[in-house]
DNA sequence: ACATGTGAAAAAATTCACAGCA
DNA sequence: TGCTGTGAATTTTTTCACATGT
């Protein structure tokens, strides 16, 4: 929901600059990057077709992915128009086709293995959840710091020395990993993950990590996430409903 | 990461019209409702300014908030501008203050306690998370409908049979639960749920679920979070990062 | 000097509306 | 008719810029 962004803050900005003279006839692809709220909706729409398919149909509408989500038909166009795959009129887009483009869209084409960092409740939760395994998200290794749970394993995933780190992740070839510890050791434990070599880190500890550019988090906070829900609900009550 | 919401489009805007010529006598209160991009900056707030109130500090500025976080200091301005306190020019906001204010915002006055549904390994784990109890989020009540973890205990909860939903959560005055039920049983467990009473819904199931406007649901989905990780992993090292 | 609070400008996201195709 | 793809309009969100206050 958050991700580490410059803070370049360098003046952009200015130019009423119509842009290049030329913006093209009939662009094929959409040009500019996909913005996240984009990248977000993108994962939805690909648990909504594989259902879909799952489910007997071949082809599947705007129309129809909109009203199984919450967004408009022309919002999903315009979504999927970042995608190479292209809809047929009157008919819509190929379930196999759209799945697969969207696969490419999202790097999900290969598996990506991840490593689990703390292997207390939460760790140890990830490492015997199915559905990470099930969409491409294998859990690879676990690792900890506490002898009595270093050498034990978890619905059969290892659990390493924290020492291990880097030399465990360069031999699988990990660059993904879960961050699950207590948020007092959170960021001298992500600076070490980077310093091996981690590219990605989705990040269970309640602070915000400092990390190079070239790294990137993605953070998930349980009680931020009720504390959404609990406003929601007041709001409503306020409302009468 | 979405909500029931209404479809109203009172037709509010228009008005080029440049507003009454003195804008002066100051409108205290911000009047449009918040949106939720806001709701979900004011719970980060709120970890900022504890946290820097824990490290000593008795002020925070918008500009010091938008150095922990990743936004402007005008945006930050704009937000707290939801808020019935009143920053002070040249020192800023009183860490105190703020944090009443945002809590009053959110409806973190009072302690939400919540109902787990499904008690399997995520419905354990989060049973076990002392995070939750800390925030104000103590979990009252585990329910499942497996014999076997029936009247058992995790982390000194009890877990129910969910046969009993209606009644323990009207005896222990809940409105709200987390839905870690399998995917496949997860709207029949929400309509469940709703009939009971239940207003807001932490849903870990990866299904939308459809209910009634009055109650709120927030989606939390640990493999769309990777996914949008991974997105953003590729893109970088797309861009030679 | 440092901050707030806020109109107005700019940018981004969303919806509208319709041409064009099967 | 049913649907895509896409400019243009609209709405929402963010940033700018500055008057005001301490």
């Amino acid at each position: 929901m958050q991700q580490q962004l410059e803070s370049v803050h360098a003046g952009r900005s200015r130019s009423a600059e119509p842009s290049p003279f030329f913006r093209l006839g009939g662009s094929r692809l959409m040009s500019e990057s996909p913005s996240k709220t984009v990248v977000g909706r993108m994962s939805r729409y690909l648990r909504q077709v594989e259902r879909a398919m799952d489910d007997g149909k071949l082809t599947i509408s705007s129309r129809m992915l909109s009203h199984l989500m919450e967004v408009s038909d022309s919002q999903v166009r315009k979504d999927l128009g970042h995608l190479t795959v292209v809809g047929h009129a009157g008919i819509g887009f190929q379930c196999s086709e759209l799945i697969d483009a969207i696969k490419v869209f999202l790097g999900l084409k290969a598996q990506w293995p991840i490593a689990v960092v703390g292997c207390g409740n939460l760790g140890q939760a990830l490492m015997g959840y199915r559905g990470l395994r099930e969409r491409g998200f294998p859990i690879a290794a676990g690792f900890d710091l506490l002898p009595d749970v270093i050498n034990k394993t978890y619905a059969g995933i290892e659990v390493f020395n924290f020492a291990q780190f880097a030399s465990v992740i360069a031999q699988k070839n990990l660059e993904i990993a879960a961050l699950c510890v207590p948020p007092n050791v959170g960021q001298e434990t992500a600076d070490q993950m980077v310093a091996a070599g981690i590219r990605g880190i989705l990040n269970f500890a309640p602070v915000i990590l400092h990390v190079p550019q070239s790294v990137c988090v993605v953070n998930v906070d349980l009680t931020i996430e009720m504390e959404q829900l609990v406003f929601a609900v007041v709001q409503k009550r306020d409302c009468g409903l």
